[in-house]
DNA sequence: TAAGTCACG
DNA sequence: ACGTACGTGACTTAC
């Protein structure tokens, strides 16, 4: 039979580790009393990554008992000096130790010794007794413990990764055995520990001497045939030192320990306390984690899950479905408008019926449950549902409970896609995530074992069910049921039908500008070849940066973490340096063009109707915008002439038809002026003055007859979205390319002429700081975790979110309103017209001619409508025939 | 997979 | 003294 296994953990050493190795992440581990846990959590994380590598069958954690030793004892100033231990580490000790416990490891701790001299204690026994030991530390003094039985394992990087010394790896690593590294330390002296070694002595000097003389005793008796040296003349002087000093060092193997090997025995976690200590530490992926077995992949603590799968001699069961049911269709594909339907759950009353079946969806006894909007159903993505439905000819009707809309909404940050992962966030385990049952990137796959796949399934619907009710208690705690039932829920269904919808983009238009640009950029590739007089990768930084900055000798403007930077910024500081310069920006520009606007856009076109048909992500960013993808059409250029002409692919879907927009004009400044009340402002918007020369105006105390020069308004518009984004002198320095002290005077004056919004910002970040989140018009709500963190960049950046969350989340919750609105009133007056895209502050339809003047009314009606703020809302519109035709 | 860059509001 | 504007997504290179 295989050798008994002991593990030995150097307890305080290990949570010094995990305290400092996470301490760049202080703020972010903690629970919800506020109690620091980052030792606690890297405690765990190295216990398991040991008892996953070591199956022990004795086990200890070995503190320290006290602060007086018998080392201070000998030599008062051993480890003095230290700084005194942080109150956000010692107040994690007692739930190491209740860790310790729950994990089944036993702990020890001896009055006047250390916790190494009980591990040296404890192995040596083990050696005589025939275990295989593995010490863990975090301190390299203890490989003088090893031994051919006994493994050192060091913290190397963070906690989880060590470096293993045994006696032969030390003879290799650094020419000595473990023993004669006490004399080592001897000599070199320790200074964390305070003990000083011989003068001049360090690891490298000592490490050879040693190696020579092969101990101290050693080194001593042949001193005198040793060469006449400044460092003799200290050796012997200091001997006495040298010998204490090693005495200090050497770990006890006798200490009087009262527990012996018999003792020790590890028989495994006890699962209940463990789940009440993690609930406490609000530890969630260890939670998760422990819900289901490594094995088997299958939740320890569910039931086993009865379902039927439906078959067409089934389907009448059905029937009793009344008015509610969990619907949940699997698409493995995150793009809902081509992905696949690998099978469905319907749940209602307890009973559950799976599918891998998508054709079933379309028999009447399922598509009339699903049309039928007095049926509520719960699920997890709506929109997806509503999109993959329609591909099937069937419309989905009765959005209930939306498990992904209704968790994002009582917080922000939990924007994750997964059913599985958001369960967790809300303490129920009883499902696993998608990752863990399908796997990640390249391997990931449907289970082959059918029955794994309708469990989880189930299991999921199961989620969505026994979470509603909590969650839907928490949306009213928070006094968000009305943004769940009257914005977010209805938008998902009108932005279905503006995704279904798509933009018809012309890929002729986009294939005729690539091949122009083609042709440019290899004119311009040559051009800057010869000026660098090589070939080289324009799109490589590195590559570019070394042409440059080094070949070039051009000056270093500003550095990035790997290497020089060369940004726009950097470039346009170069210019008139050398004509190599001016072509790099335009050739960033055309390649930018080329590859995310015509090869990009042109991959996404739909072959079947040529339009491009986006997503929107709802439940994605911290301020309550809507984000695109696949692709992005929120991002398409506009500001440059060159960029710009891509929209001219951007065309209405039929013949006789037009693009129609409509556009706020500043809402985010509307809406400041709303929420600070400030007099000044709202009478600015009241007397609909242009905002950035008014602004101006009286930043820079002008008279009734000045005039306000372009470059005033250049500089008090940025002063005003400097005000949006939470302004700093510094950033606004940077913007307007003034120096500090002038951006300073700016934004004081800025606030003399504004007092309520000065009031505002000190009010918001107080407010924030008090209850730990901000809220926009709507009750939308953002938590600012970081808003009392110690850390003055984290802290600062949570300052500046707290102003800025409430101004563009109102302004993100007032076109939301619009769009439903809009979506309501283009029915109700019959209109033909089709509302594609939102960009934050703009809707584009596309529409017959002959309804373009009723959208000119209607539209700016419906929008400026859809909140009654203490300033107007301004709405401006535009018409053409393609996207870049627009007046 | 991260970093740099650049497109938009 | 700290190290900076707010919110996004896509593409490319380098590791």
């Amino acid at each position: 039979m295989a050798e008994k296994q002991l593990l030995l953990i150097d307890g305080n050493s290990i949570v010094f580790r995990a305290f400092y190795a996470m301490h760049t992440q202080i703020d972010r581990f903690t629970n919800q009393d506020g109690l620091h846990t980052a030792a606690i959590y890297g405690f765990k994380l190295m216990l398991d990554h040991v008892l996953d590598n070591f199956k022990p069958d004795a086990a200890l954690v070995a503190f320290d008992a006290g602060k007086t030793t018998f080392r201070t004892a000998k030599y008062h100033d051993y480890k003095a000096g230290r700084a005194k231990t942080p109150e956000e580490l010692t107040e994690q000790f007692p739930y190491v130790r209740q860790l310790v416990e729950a994990s089944g490891l036993h702990s020890y701790e001896l009055p006047d010794y250390e916790a190494d001299d009980i591990i040296g204690t404890l192995a040596k026994q083990a050696d005589q007794a025939g275990f295989r030991t593995l010490i863990v530390s975090g301190d390299r003094d203890l490989t003088q413990l090893a031994t051919d039985h006994t493994t050192v394992a060091v913290t190397k990087k963070g906690v989880t990764q060590t470096e293993h010394f045994t006696p032969e790896y030390m003879k290799e690593k650094l020419g000595v055995t473990p023993t004669q590294f006490i004399d080592v330390k001897a000599l070199m002296g320790d200074s964390s520990d305070n003990y000083p070694g011989v003068t001049k002595i360090g690891e490298k000097t000592a490490l050879n001497l040693i190696r020579e003389y092969g101990s101290l005793d050693g080194l001593y008796e042949n001193i005198d045939q040793m060469k006449k040296s400044k460092r003799k003349e200290n050796l012997i002087n200091e001997e006495a030192i040298a010998r204490q000093c090693q005495d200090l060092a050497r770990i006890r193997r006798d200490a009087p320990v009262k527990i012996g090997l018999a003792d020790l025995a590890y028989e495994g976690p006890q699962q209940e306390k463990l789940i009440d200590l993690f609930e406490k530490l609000n530890f969630k992926s260890f939670l998760a984690k422990m819900q289901v077995a490594p094995d088997t992949h299958q939740p320890v603590v569910s039931e086993q899950v009865q379902f039927t799968e439906l078959t067409t001699d089934n389907l009448a069961e059905l029937k009793q479905i009344k008015d509610q049911m969990v619907f949940l269709l699997e698409l493995p594909d995150p793009n809902y408008h081509v992905s696949a339907v690998a099978g469905f759950v319907i749940g209602s009353q307890g009973h559950w019926w799976v599918s891998q079946d998508p054709e079933l969806l379309s028999a009447p006894e399922i598509k009339e449950l699903l049309e039928n909007p007095k049926i509520k159903k719960d699920t997890f993505n709506a929109k997806a549902h509503y999109v993959a439905l329609h591909r099937q000819g069937i419309e989905l009707h009765g959005n209930g409970f939306d498990f992904l809309l209704v968790s994002y909404l009582l917080n922000t940050n939990d924007n994750s896609n997964d059913l599985g992962q958001l369960a967790h966030e809300h303490n129920y385990y009883q499902v696993q995530s998608d990752e863990e049952v399908y796997g990640k990137g390249k391997s990931r796959h449907l289970p082959d074992d059918r029955s794994v796949f309708f469990t989880h399934l189930v299991q999921k619907g199961m989620a969505i069910e026994q979470l509603k009710h909590p969650l839907t208690d928490q949306l009213h705690e928070n006094e968000q049921w009305p943004l769940y039932t009257d914005i977010e829920r209805p938008l998902s269904h009108v932005l279905a039908k503006m995704e279904i919808a798509g933009v018809h983009v012309d890929a002729t238009t986009l294939k005729e500008m690539g091949s122009k640009l083609k042709e440019r950029l290899a004119e311009l590739e040559q051009a800057i070849y010869n000026e660098a007089g090589e070939e080289f990768n324009i799109n490589s930084t590195k590559q570019l940066g070394t042409i440059l900055f080094e070949k070039m000798k051009l000056p270093v403007i500003k550095k990035t973490k790997t290497g020089y930077s060369t940004s726009v910024e950097v470039l346009e500081k170069l210019q008139g340096r050398a004509p190599i310069i001016d072509n790099i920006l335009v050739y960033r520009q055309i390649s930018k063009i080329q590859s995310t606007y015509i090869t990009g856009l042109l991959k996404v076109i739909h072959s079947s109707d040529q339009k491009i048909h986006t997503r929107y992500l709802q439940t994605l960013t911290q301020t309550g915008r809507l984000s695109s993808v696949d692709p992005n059409l929120q991002n398409i250029p506009v500001r440059l002439e060159e960029g710009r002409k891509i929209r001219r692919a951007f065309k209405p879907s039929q013949p006789g038809w037009k693009i129609f927009s409509s556009d706020y004009s500043q809402v985010e400044l509307r809406v400041l002026a709303h929420v600070t009340g400030d007099r000044n402002l709202q009478q600015d918007f009241i007397d609909g003055k242009d905002i950035h020369e008014s602004t101006a105006r009286r930043i820079f105390h002008l008279l009734p007859g000045e005039k306000v020069t372009p470059n005033m308004r250049r500089q008090a518009k940025a002063v005003n979205f400097g005000i949006v984004y939470g302004i700093s002198d510094y950033g606004l320095s940077q913007n307007i390319h003034v120096t500090r002290k002038q951006a300073h005077e700016f934004i004081q004056s800025y606030f003399k002429e504004f007092p309520g919004v000065q009031e505002y910002i000190e009010n918001i970040v107080k407010l924030a700081k008090k209850q730990g989140y901000v809220e926009t018009l709507t009750h939308r709500r953002r938590y600012l975790p970081e808003i009392n963190s110690k850390n003055f960049s984290r802290r600062s950046f949570a300052e500046r979110t707290a102003m800025n969350t409430p101004i563009q989340g109102s302004a993100a919750d007032i076109i939301k309103i619009a769009m439903i609105n809009m979506n309501e009133q283009l029915q109700k007056a019959g209109l033909k017209a089709k509302m594609l895209l939102q960009i934050h502050d703009e809707l584009i339809f596309e529409a017959p001619e002959e309804e373009i003047d009723q959208l000119r009314e209607l539209v700016p009606k419906v929008m400026d409508s859809a909140v009654k703020l203490d300033v107007p809302l301004k709405v401006e519109s535009k018409v053409g025939d393609t996207w870049y035709d627009l007046k």
